[in-house]
DNA sequence: AAGACAGATTGACAGCCTTCGATGTAACTG
DNA sequence: CAGTTACATCGAAGGCTGTCAATCTGTCTT
């Protein structure tokens, strides 16, 4: 199960938004409807849009520094950071104890132009 | 309980999302995330971005004319109507028997610049 | 090696969302 | 007026999601 999720982190991740037509210019494609609902999803909740603007106007954050501002335990921290991660909006990058958040902008800018133009 | 749905959808709509730094900018205040929460959760969904690429992709389309080409019965498309009116990014023009409905290209601009410039 | 620390995972619970059948409500048609 | 048509609303079922306490894993310090 743990080999499912991560697969279809990846493939979230990995499609490419910006391949079709945006929103506005033709009727979407099942496929690409559920890839970009599944961003949209991630993009769908306060706490995981604060924490991606926090990460986005820092150069790197560490999880243990999100805690505080957003007022969650630790676990779902961990929690949104992962989905936010699967959705590559964001990448962590492990060093030593902690685990460094940066944001994916071209991730960002696929998502708008996915949108209109 | 209609009122307050009613007030809720009023409120979704008239929110200004381009009155703040965009999400990349500065970290986001809890209100305006869960206003910008609010319209992405609109997006979220397979079947409204379909439904919001048919309405956006021509003038005006009808309710009846979405119910085939998405392939859900009729009441599951009224209620993604709403979703999409509630949150500003499609409106309802009642005509005779039927609503036709269209885009509003502002709001989904308006996204757009929230989600980074 | 022992303890402390960062963070991921698990399990559970409550609330929400999508969907559809059934029903209600206007508006047109004959 | 009776019937039909387009759409909204209600109620229920099933699945998904956000949250946290408890636990586990890996890393640094002493």
């Amino acid at each position: 199960m743990a080999a499912r999720s991560e697969a279809k982190a990846f493939r979230i991740a990995e499609g490419e938004l910006g391949c079709c037509p945006s929103v506005v210019e033709a009727p979407l494609g099942e496929n690409d409807a559920v890839e970009l609902a599944q961003v949209m999803a991630a993009l769908a909740d306060p706490v995981r849009l604060r924490l991606l603007s926090i990460v986005a106007s820092s150069d790197e954050v560490c999880s243990c520094e999100l805690e505080a501002p957003l007022g969650k335990s630790q676990p779902t921290i961990s929690h949104h950071t992962k989905v936010l991660a699967a959705a590559g909006l964001i990448s962590g990058d492990k060093r030593g104890r902690w685990t460094w958040w940066h944001a994916n902008p071209a991730r960002l800018a696929a998502v708008r132009d996915a949108l209109g133009r």
